[in-house]
DNA sequence: GGCCGGCATCGACCGACGTCAACATCGACA
DNA sequence: TGTCGATGTTGACGTCGGTCGATGCCGGCC
């Protein structure tokens, strides 16, 4: 037989059977069902569109290369090549995705990475998205 | 003396040595450092920008947790709720970020995940943002 | 050959976002 | 207490992006 049941649309039209094995990722795992509701979706989402800008994605590896894994505003205005009201926007917005902390010191205020946050959103990327989980 | 060396500003202010040992990210490593080019953050920002979006999640799990890891249009404009060129147009996205693969069989257009492009954004994510590599 | 269904493209609308200049705020120091 | 420097906030502007209706293209089917 070639009319193979895609779900739907059965026909009896010339579709050769599908690669099948592969989930997307690099496991061939058996198909595990990711449905990714709505709710889970727009919070990914939201996390995502924070990193997803060169200038936060800069500042978000020089504070993590800065010493001490932190850095203040005037340190980082310059290597990005924006004006500090622009940073601080992008800080903010980088604190409010949860990807930042802020801590007022003396005059200067330093931003730390949080730790294990871009790991959750890169687990999330592989467990949520790929069709499997482990094989 | 206690006022360390913040790469800059250095001043005899009260400002206590910092945490220390954290990168930012969950293993303690010592401080990699990770400058991550313009270039470099403009491409990952792009691959990220992609993926910023409820839809364009759902319809990524969608097409991976479908029967042989694909599936048409037709199959994804009513679980994601959106009209079909806005799905078509969300696809196109996808797969000029290089997250899906179009292939046409018949009358219908079969996308596809493409296997370790999640892996690649997940592990960019992970080694040029987070302060180190290994322990 | 004519018809039909699936899909892509076009044009338009509207909200969200990145950026900056100007101003306000807060803490330190003399 | 007054001044200065570092930072956050506001308002405005231009651009980008998501969404839809209408239309065009392409490949089967009768």
């Amino acid at each position: 037989m070639d009319a193979v049941a895609y779900g739907r649309h059965v026909r009896t039209t010339t579709a050769p059977a599908p690669p099948r094995g592969a989930t997307g990722c690099t496991g061939p795992g058996p198909t595990t069902a990711t449905p990714l509701g709505v709710e889970e979706a727009h919070r990914l989402a939201r996390t995502l569109k924070a990193l997803a800008d060169p200038a936060r994605l800069r500042l978000l590896s020089l504070v993590a290369a800065a010493e001490g894994a932190e850095a203040c505003v005037c340190d980082l205005t310059t290597p990005v090549g924006l004006s500090q009201p622009t940073v601080s926007h992008h800080l903010k917005t980088l604190v409010e995705a949860g990807l930042l902390t802020r801590e007022r010191r003396g005059s200067w205020v330093f931003y730390a990475a949080v730790p294990g946050a871009l790991d959750a959103v890169a687990r999330a990327l592989e467990d949520r998205l790929c069709g499997t989980g482990a094989p």
